[in-house]
DNA sequence: CGATTGACGTACG
DNA sequence: TCGTACGCCAATC
């Protein structure tokens, strides 16, 4: 394990956290935000690592660009626990989709957000 | 050590 | 508008 890859995941914890409840997030913003880039998709490695990581992570708001649930397939409670979880904080989903996605995207680049 | 995979995203047809 | 192809970067096989 190199130390730059930890500061990595550690950071995409930290941006997950800050996600307010009733909120959600994309891969690709995270990975905008820690200047990552088109590595998007070391974001969702990292997520799949944070059930090994304390605190927990809410990956369950973290979601793809369109608002898809799909990484509801690795939670430990079932796949059903994610979509459960978002709905539990006023997320409505339908068919694995979250809708109004761009009402409750939370992006961490604005991370300053005031509709809160 | 080389090939494959993956919780993504963009480009192209 | 929808489906397929490719690129990124790390981890796993």
């Amino acid at each position: 394990m190199k130390q730059s890859t930890v500061n990595f995941y550690d950071m995409i914890y930290q941006v997950v956290r800050l996600v307010p409840k009733g909120r959600v997030t994309t891969y690709g913003a995270i990975a905008k935000y820690l200047a990552t880039g088109k590595s998007a998709r070391m974001v969702g490695w990292a997520m799949n690592n944070s059930f090994n990581v304390k605190p927990k992570v809410p990956a369950h708001r973290v979601v793809n660009k369109i608002g898809l649930l799909t990484g509801k397939f690795h939670f430990k409670n079932g796949p059903d626990e994610m979509q459960h979880l978002l709905e539990k904080e006023g997320i409505l989903i339908i068919e694995d989709q979250i809708q109004n996605f761009e009402k409750i995207f939370w992006d961490p680049t604005i991370k300053l957000d005031i509709t809160n």
